[in-house]
DNA sequence: AATAAGGACACTC
DNA sequence: GAGTGTCCTTATT
């Protein structure tokens, strides 16, 4: 039902951003980049340095009045999330706990390999990159910038942008993991192997 | 102006 | 050495 699509979200976010499912076990930097990617997926106000030097256990034990006191704009909201994430890996220990731990982190993730979780996400990610046509592995980059963002989030590189990300994607031309379609389109990129 | 292609070099694992 | 990340030149849309 929902709460399963919920833990869903949640685990391919752990894996996106290789943090553990369990907010309690967050480094300072596990929260920022959770903190970047939540501001940007539910487009909260910048946060900025409000969270900066905190690990995963103090933050789950501020209340929402010291979320707000932090952040007076989103503080609530960003409280809200965690709240979010603290019950569903709370929920997570009576049953399969090992298995989220193990399918979150993983440590490198190739940039081919997240692509293609935000394309098997598109009630999350459908606005930044999706399908042209599924069965042939054909995708269409529709927020370059965003996309890149995220990319950069993920591997701790602030200056990321489409411009570095694509030459990436080119690399894989002779890899034979990623082409041009038989129609070359601005953005339109086909995975060589679909799902 | 944004994107595409690919060479060159640096860096981390 | 693989897999980028960064920077750059040139061409194309």
């Amino acid at each position: 039902m929902v709460l399963g699509e919920v833990l869903k979200d949640i685990e391919t976010a752990c894996k996106l951003l290789n943090i553990a499912a369990d907010p309690v076990d967050w480094s300072p930097g596990n929260v920022q980049k959770w903190l970047l990617w939540t501001e940007h997926q539910y487009r909260l106000p910048p946060m900025g340095t409000a969270f900066q030097e905190l690990g995963g256990k103090e933050l789950c034990a501020m209340s929402e009045e010291q979320f707000r006191q932090r952040s007076p704009l989103g503080g609530d909201v960003l409280h809200a999330h965690l709240d979010i994430w603290k019950s569903a890996s709370a929920g997570e220990d009576s049953w399969a706990d090992s298995e989220v731990d193990s399918s979150c982190s993983g440590q490198p993730i190739h940039l081919w390999q997240f692509l293609r979780e935000l394309l098997l996400k598109p009630h999350s990610y459908g606005r930044l990159i999706r399908w042209l046509n599924k069965e042939k592995g054909i995708f269409k980059i529709e927020d370059s910038a965003q996309v890149a963002r995220l990319w950069g989030i993920r591997k701790n590189r602030p200056a990321m942008n489409y411009d570095k990300l694509s030459r990436s994607i080119r690399q894989y031309y002779k890899k034979g993991i990623i082409r041009k379609p038989d129609i070359s389109q601005r953005l339109v990129y086909q995975f060589v192997h679909p799902i």
